[in-house]
This record gives C-alpha cells, sequence and structure tokens, in this order.
DNA sequence: GGTAAGATCAGC
DNA sequence: CTGATCTTACCT
C-alpha cells in the first residue's frame, strides 16, 4: 500500500483500504470493515470519538505521526484493537481495522482464536482481528507500507485480484463510540457475514441529538 | 495515590 | 445484559 494514499482525510483513507489485504504472522486476511477517526478540536477533522480528541497523548502518538503507521491500542483491558494512521504527518487521523476475511492462514488463525469458532468469525470485531491475525501492543508505530514489516497492507491497486476495485461498500454510524455517535464513518463491503452487526453504545446519546 | 471509564467480546 | 481486566487521565 502506498503511504501516499492514506495521507488524505480519514474518510478517503478509510475507502482505500476497504478491500485491502493485510499480511501478519502467517495469516493473511482481507479487510472488510473499517471505521475513520479524526483528531482534534482545532484539526480538519474534529472527531470527539477520536482517541487524538483531546490532544497528543502517549498513547496516540502514532495517530499524529506519518500517515501507514500501525496504531494498536487496548480495550477494555482486555482486547487489541489496530488502526492504520492517515492524514499528513503532524495532524491526528486514524482508521480502525474492524473486519477481515482469512484468506491463508486459516488454521494458524483458528490456533489463536479457537477451534470451535466459524470461519466468519475468525477476525470480525477489531479485537478479534488482532487475535487472528497476531497482533500485540508491541506492534504499535510499525510501518505497514513497508514490505519488510511483520505487519503489512497492500492496498487494491497492487493487489492481482482485480475484482476487488468493483466492489460495492455501504457506509453508517460507527460502532461502540458515545461520542458523535451518528457520524456515518464506518464502511463496510456489502454482501460479507464477516461484517460485524450495529451495536449503539449504550452511553451514546439518543440518535439525532445535537453536535 | 485512588479511581472511573473505555473505538470489546463471550456467555448467560 | 453483564463481567472480565488493564491503561490512561484526571482528581484529591
Amino acid at each position: 500500500m502506498n503511504a501516499e494514499l492514506l495521507s488524505t482525510d480519514p474518510v478517503s483513507a478509510a475507502r482505500q483500504l476497504l478491500g485491502a489485504v493485510i499480511i501478519a504472522r502467517g495469516v493473511s486476511a482481507r479487510i472488510v470493515e473499517v471505521e475513520a477517526y479524526g483528531g482534534p478540536l482545532g484539526g480538519p477533522w474534529p472527531d470527539p470519538a477520536s482517541h487524538s480528541y483531546r490532544g497528543l497523548r502517549l498513547r496516540n502518538a502514532v495517530m499524529f505521526g506519518p500517515a501507514g503507521r500501525l496504531y494498536t491500542y487496548r480495550s477494555y483491558g482486555i482486547h487489541i484493537c489496530a488502526n492504520v494512521s492517515c492524514g499528513p504527518e503532524g495532524v491526528a487521523a486514524a482508521v480502525l481495522l474492524r473486519a477481515a476475511v482469512i484468506q491463508a492462514g486459516t488454521e494458524l488463525a483458528h490456533t489463536r482464536r479457537g477451534v470451535t469458532v466459524r470461519s466468519a468469525a475468525l477476525a470480525r470485531g477489531p479485537g478479534n482481528l488482532c487475535s487472528a491475525l497476531g497482533i500485540t501492543m508491541d506492534d504499535n508505530g510499525i510501518d505497514v507500507c513497508d514490505s519488510r514489516s511483520a505487519v503489512m497492507v497492500v492496498g487494491v491497486e497492487d493487489s492481482s485480484s482485480s475484482t476487488s476495485r468493483s466492489d460495492m461498500y455501504q457506509h453508517g454510524p460507527r460502532v461502540g463510540v458515545s461520542a458523535a455517535a451518528d457520524r456515518p464513518w464506518r464502511f463496510w463491503l456489502t454482501g460479507h457475514p464477516e461484517v460485524s452487526g450495529y451495536r449503539r453504545s449504550s452511553r451514546a446519546p439518543q440518535p439525532g441529538a445535537s453536535t
């Protein structure tokens, strides 16, 4: 994946990553669901739901760096979730990888996720995706545009499967966020059982409420 | 130094 | 719907 294609706004970057292939530690998977996240108030894409909304911190530093870096964080103390940073250097934005279809290394993915897990559920949900691909907190900051990296992303434009360009996608509100819950910044390829069902956060205000 | 909250998931 | 479990951020 060319980092230039991600150095844009998070929504464009999200569409670039949709349909791309992520390869990590013996498993490759096609990304079928992502969410765009912006940055602080003063920036070009203010986003109250983003980890970078309150400015640069140790944890979210990767979001402020150059595009194409892996931003991993621990969710609810249990799961690891992975983003790919986007936007120009110095401007915070990222795309959360929410679901993927395992293409190769299915056996390894089953070992990590559990033998009883249905194939469609192997990498459904950001926590499960990282688990299936063996992504950990140590991968924070990795350049996924570098083919030598342990975690890399191959974009649709580089892929030999020309069919991926013609895939239809849909979009809607992001899952689980308690702020900016109506912003339609989740994107997914249509017709994939791997895409997670939409669940609005119980902490989010009523649909249509201000901001 | 204490604690509440969170971009989740699995199991009732 | 709830509990698990850890890091960060913010308060006293």
